[in-house]
DNA sequence: TCAAAAGTGTTATCCTTACACCCATGT
DNA sequence: ACATGGGTGTAAGGATAACACTTTTGA
């Protein structure tokens, strides 16, 4: 243990100069499918990475500097923000990082209304499945979660230690629900980063220390910069845990917008299927929506109203928000 | 809006230099009172300061760093530790800070189980409803809630806008249910929040800024130093929202206890009595605990069941916590 | 007429809450 | 004996999940 110092000084050269970077998670949900923005590098190896930059002497606050950013980069003007997350070990190093400095991290979950779909801007929308394919279960089961138990069991199972064993194959059992069966929708970080401690990501081969498995493999998704699939993963582990208490789907949703489609965007977000009678209870119920008074026609059947969230609702429940769980026998695919 | 940049590089020299401050909320309880480790520096006028330095190169990780600190400072190890939030707005600066540098500060929540009462070190540990005393709902409503109430009502009648003090209002009435008279216990940020925008309380006085009252209220319990109270008061909301669906207070319990003595923690920490048949049901049912076979004497009444948490648990709910409600009735105060 | 989507009704089940009551020990 | 804390039974009420079923449009 290093000797006592006398008192912190804020001055202090001990102290090391550190990087910021502001990192934005931009969710929007167009088509009933949930997209994250991206920055797509010209060139064929080139990564997805998520908007960020630095946090520098203008910015004022750090939600500031992360929308000044985003909004430089894509284009983008953000809605609804909220901090996730400081990542800060020193080992995570972007590799173009030069001298010894520390970067750090400042994730952030935010929230746009269905932009344009044809967005001229440097960012590309792309639905968030393809990073975690693993975690849409709205048409059954995935079919890459095959693939990822084996290895995952033999990473388990191949600890040193038999206390470390134990404890590899209860997370597996806890994240995954490998055991009990059971789905939780709300441990996408946790199913992350045991697929990176287990070598089964590409990431996990980048900076060239020791892994489990030799190569990643390929049912694993897309791959990201840095640790960026890493604060996705946080960001919608946080945005699917919210929504079951908070009513935040609303910031995805148009002003107008009927039962089906609220389903549709919290199913997509969730990665399940709900049970629609039910649903539509819940939201009413709760009195999350009211109605506009208008009608649509045109979506393939009987017209639907179209409702809009109601404010009030806030300050009637303690937890306004669309507790889901996953419908036994799901709807068919659309 | 800035002129867009090509692309950021981690060299940019438009990057600031930063001072990155890792603050530790310590929590135990003692004698059924929920303890927070505070440094109280010497002289009248010194403020109660929560542990804290800043990260340094030799820190391989954030959390590496905050214990290394922890220990330094109050020669305390600590055991669960979560981090909590980054705060860096330009304008947080520490009375002695030099130079324009930004000070960004990262907020932990850590548990420990019963430390000595007798702590030798410099280290103290206070009540928390000392610095927060509107709080403590355990002996039914706080007396000061009472005079917070008024100010707060002319703070946000007082706004410009009218859409402001409709805004103003809707916070208060849900942070501290002054229309609906339903108190809910996880919205201690928000409370802070509001009692320092309308200068209740002795911290937005300290910067010179203009506030709604001329002088903060003598019923706001203790100041800390810099904006430790709201790293605190985001540490309590964190614990009180975390104890529902996550089994957090065994962090904070002996290897074996009573039922009686986990009910009086959760209590403390929540601020609430709770109704005990059902909150001994609600233990067992959740396979929460398991029999040690002793008992204890010396209780003051029949000699009570010594248990221990049982970690399978966690395996077989997908939320082990102990989602508590106000009793109705409030068991008489020990 | 049929498919597709919008809705309504109803029931079984579980969980929570509150109330009433008995048990074992120390003073 | 009684105060104090330990502990059980149970019934009312609400929320949930599943089922079956009707309605209104467009192709």
């Amino acid at each position: 243990m290093e000797a006592r110092k006398k008192r912190r000084s804020t001055a202090d050269r001990s102290s090391e100069s550190v990087t910021v970077d502001l990192t934005a998670v931009v969710v929007a949900v167009t088509g009933g499918e949930p997209r994250v923005l991206t920055l797509s590098s010209a060139g064929e190896e080139a990564l997805d990475r998520l908007p960020s930059g630095p946090l520098t002497p203008e910015h004022r606050t750090l939600e500031q500097g992360l929308r000044a950013w985003v909004e430089t980069q894509t284009g983008q003007v953000l809605g609804y923000a909220e901090q996730l997350y400081t990542f800060g070990d020193r080992d995570r190093r972007l590799p173009t990082a030069k001298g010894s400095d520390r970067i750090l991290s400042i994730g952030y979950l935010t929230l746009v209304r269905g932009p344009r779909k044809t967005d001229r801007a440097p960012g590309v929308w792309q639905d968030w499945y393809r990073f975690f394919p693993w975690e849409d279960w709205r048409d059954g089961r995935p079919a890459c979660l095959a693939a990822l138990r084996d290895p995952l069991m033999r990473w388990a199972a191949g600890a040193n230690a038999p206390s470390d064993r134990r404890a590899r194959e209860e997370r597996l059992a806890l994240s995954f629900g490998f055991a009990s069966g059971s789905w939780n929708e709300d441990r996408v970080l946790e199913r992350y980063e045991l697929a990176y401690e287990a070598g089964l990501v590409a990431e996990a081969h980048r900076e060239g220390g020791s892994t489990f498995l030799d190569a990643p493999l390929a049912q694993t998704g897309r791959a990201m910069a840095g640790d960026h699939r890493r604060i996705l993963a946080t960001a919608i582990a946080r945005l699917r845990g919210k929504i079951k208490y908070r009513p935040v789907v609303f910031e995805l949703m148009p002003p107008a917008f009927t039962l089906l489609q609220l389903q549709q965007t919290v199913e997509a977000l969730a990665g399940l299927r709900l049970h629609k009678p039910n649903f539509r209870r819940l939201v009413e119920q709760q009195g999350l929506v009211e109605e506009t008074g208008a009608v649509t026609l045109g979506t393939g059947g009987r017209p639907a109203r179209l409702v809009r969230f109601r404010r009030e609702a806030v300050l009637e429940r303690s937890a306004p928000g669309l507790r889901v769980r996953a419908a036994r026998r799901a709807r068919r695919a659309p």
